[in-house]
DNA sequence: GACTGCAATATTATATGATATTTTCGATTT
DNA sequence: AAATCGAAAATATCATATAATATTGCAGTC
């Protein structure tokens, strides 16, 4: 089957990557390979190659023969984030939309449902699951613009949910039921084709986040 | 002085990704680690660090457990990147433009110049000097956007352009005197502070680049 | 006594060559 | 033809050597 199994590289870039998102590694905390090298298991060329690819996608800043550092946290850095994934997002969206075709309309029901039912349990108390709520997050988000037909778009959009996520980790709080409104506003419009008005809703979403996550910075 | 030496690690990556973008590596080809590291006198891992980080910006495409290769050119991924960029930098010029100080100007006055003149050598038959050119294209564009204050949209339009250069690099033919009058048109616009018109001239500026290369492809 | 500049030392990052895995490819067999 | 096996080639990983940076301690000065 297509089961690959992974390289030692590929997995320390998602745990080291996935530590960084979740706020496991404190933003501006240095690298010291040593450290790491026990931490993670891997030895000090693997460990480069991780932290040079998660510093091109901005999660690392790596200093010329001084080290790597988990990149800083700043409102002003949130606030641009936020801004790029609107302009992407709604971008992305408003091409998905016009161009999906009825497998994209099958995720987008799928993925939409999936959200819908862990929200529902969040709402009613239940947090025990928020990594799974995340996963459906992002893959409601994804299968809204995946129609684009633009992986450079897709690619790029990619980084920055992760780069807005951490933002959201950082201070976790959940926005419940207002948040769970306007997916569903933004799976109707996506639906009925109507790409304008789904852009603006999705742009509120991110708004909406983006200030409720200021607001706890 | 700030003159840092540099480390093997980056002059490798500077000539890699100088050497695909300028065409020197052909696309689709294989990157043997025993090859180039003869070819570029680094060893294995440094190697290794840095067709990582080509890969993570997309100028390489690494295959687990099977080597790198250098990135495949195709008229949608140019036409992707191009939509981009003009997404990206359109929206960089208007922000860059409302905000932009007396500092700002002088860098913009100082960029245009500076491009004029190459252009009219280059106008009238020295082509002697395309390298140049190319980076004093890349400096006006980068000074109209400079003011845009988001250091996030800078560095990803930074990648787009690359790319873009690429595909321009792989059919190089001077679109000469119709491209500078762009680049003056755009010039005036921005510094008599009309983003919107600016935005207006640059989207067909790079469209009209767009439509060259593709028709030379 | 506190501060500055300098040298010796310790720590850390960078780079390398060697080793262990994995894949590729051709020869052989079914 | 398809499948299997094994040698050769390539990649992934590691431990170690080299080079750079930070730190410490000590004189000399204000």
């Amino acid at each position: 089957m297509g089961k690959h199994q992974n390289t030692v590289g590929s997995s320390t870039y998602e745990k080291i990557k996935y530590d960084i998102i979740f706020g496991q590694l404190v933003p501006g905390s240095k690298l010291k390979l040593e450290n790491i090298k026990s931490q993670y298991e891997a030895s000090v060329s693997t460990l480069r190659e991780t932290l040079n690819r998660l510093a091109s996608e901005g999660f690392v800043l790596a200093e010329e023969q001084r080290g790597f550092y988990v990149t800083e946290v700043s409102q002003k850095d949130l606030i641009e984030i936020a801004k790029l994934r609107v302009l992407l997002e709604c971008h992305a969206l408003k091409a998905s939309v016009e161009s999906g075709d009825d497998d994209w309309e099958g995720n987008l029901v799928a993925a939409h449902h999936k959200l819908q039912l862990m929200e529902k349990k969040m709402i009613a108390g239940d947090v025990s699951e928020k990594e799974t709520w995340k996963r459906y997050d992002w893959e409601f988000h994804l299968a809204v613009i995946e129609a684009c037909n633009s992986k450079n778009l897709l690619d790029l959009h990619s980084i920055l949910y992760d780069k807005y996520l951490r933002y959201q980790m950082l201070v976790f709080t959940f926005r419940g039921d207002e948040a769970a409104q306007e997916h569903h506003k933004i799976f109707e419009a996506a639906l009925s084709r109507n790409g304008t008005e789904a852009a603006r809703l999705l742009e509120a979403h991110i708004v909406n986040g983006l200030e409720h996550t200021l607001a706890a910075m």
